[in-house]
DNA sequence: TTTCTATTTGGCTAAGATACCAAATAGAAA
DNA sequence: TTTCTATTTGGTATCTTAGCCAAATAGAAA
C-alpha cells in the first residue's frame, strides 16, 4: 500500500485556489485594505478623496482601485467628471471580522481562536 | 468650510490595517491557501506529505509554513523527527465562504453580492 | 558514537508588485 | 471650439516574494 497524502493537487482545484487568491491579494496591501474599509463606511468615495485621505500619488491610487475592481470587490460609476467607487461585496466586513479575531488571538496568545 | 474627506489615516488606524494585512497576505498565495484548506480538512500534516501534495521543494514548502505561523495561522508541534502543523483558527473556513461567493458574484456577474 | 531522516536556514536569481512622473483620455465648462 | 479637471495608462526604478540548491540543525536509529 501507498504511503498517506492520497490526493495531490488536481488542476481543477488548482484553479479553485488561484480564484481565492485574486480576492485575497486584492486585500493584501494596507492602502487597498483602507479603500475597503471607508467604502464600507461611508457608501461611496471618488477618486480624488480617497487620494486625498491616503496620501499617494492619484495614479497609484488609481491603480489600486483597478485591483479591487478586477478581483469583484468594488464598482466604480462616472458622474460629472467624477468616478465614484462603492463596494459590492458587503461580506468583506465579516471577513474582517474575522480577521480581527485572529490578531486578538496573537496578541493575547490564545491557543485556538473561538472568532466570536 | 473644508472639503469633503473629514480623516486622513492616523498612526494608529494605519497599525490596524497593517496588522490585517499580516494575516490577509499570509493567504495570498497559492500553496499556503492549499495549506490552510488540506490543515481544515485532515487536521493535521507533516512537513513532508504536504511538500509531497504541493509537488515542490520541501524548503520553500518550510518557508510557506514559516509565514502561516508567522500570521498566527498555524500551529507546529515536533513528534519523533516529524513536525506536524495544525490550523489554529477555525473561523478561516467562514472567511472561504466569503471569498467564494464574491468569486460566484464575479462568474454570475451580479450587481451586489448577497454573501449566504 | 556514527549515521540517517526530517526540517530549517542562508544565499542567490528570477519574477512580481509598488511608487512616482509624464503623457493620454474623457468629459465638463467656458 | 478651446480650456480645465478628474482619472487612467505607460514607463521606469526599486523593493519584495518565491523558488531552488546547498549547508546547518535536531533528533531517531543503529
Amino acid at each position: 500500500m501507498e504511503a498517506v497524502p492520497e490526493h495531490e493537487i488536481t488542476m481543477k482545484t488548482q484553479r479553485k485556489y488561484e480564484a481565492r487568491v485574486l480576492v485575497v491579494k486584492a486585500m493584501a496591501h494596507t492602502t487597498r485594505m483602507f479603500i475597503v474599509d471607508e467604502l464600507s463606511r461611508a457608501g461611496e468615495r471618488c477618486v480624488c478623496d480617497l487620494t486625498e485621505m491616503v496620501g499617494v500619488d492619484i495614479s497609484t491610487v488609481s491603480k489600486h482601485l483597478t485591483i479591487l475592481k478586477n478581483a469583484g470587490l468594488i464598482d466604480d460609476e462616472k458622474r460629472g467628471n467624477q468616478v465614484f467607487y462603492r463596494l459590492k461585496v458587503p461580506c468583506i466586513m465579516d471577513f474582517f471580522r474575522c480577521v480581527e479575531s485572529v490578531i486578538e488571538c496573537n496578541a493575547t496568545g490564545c491557543k485556538t481562536c473561538s472568532c466570536k
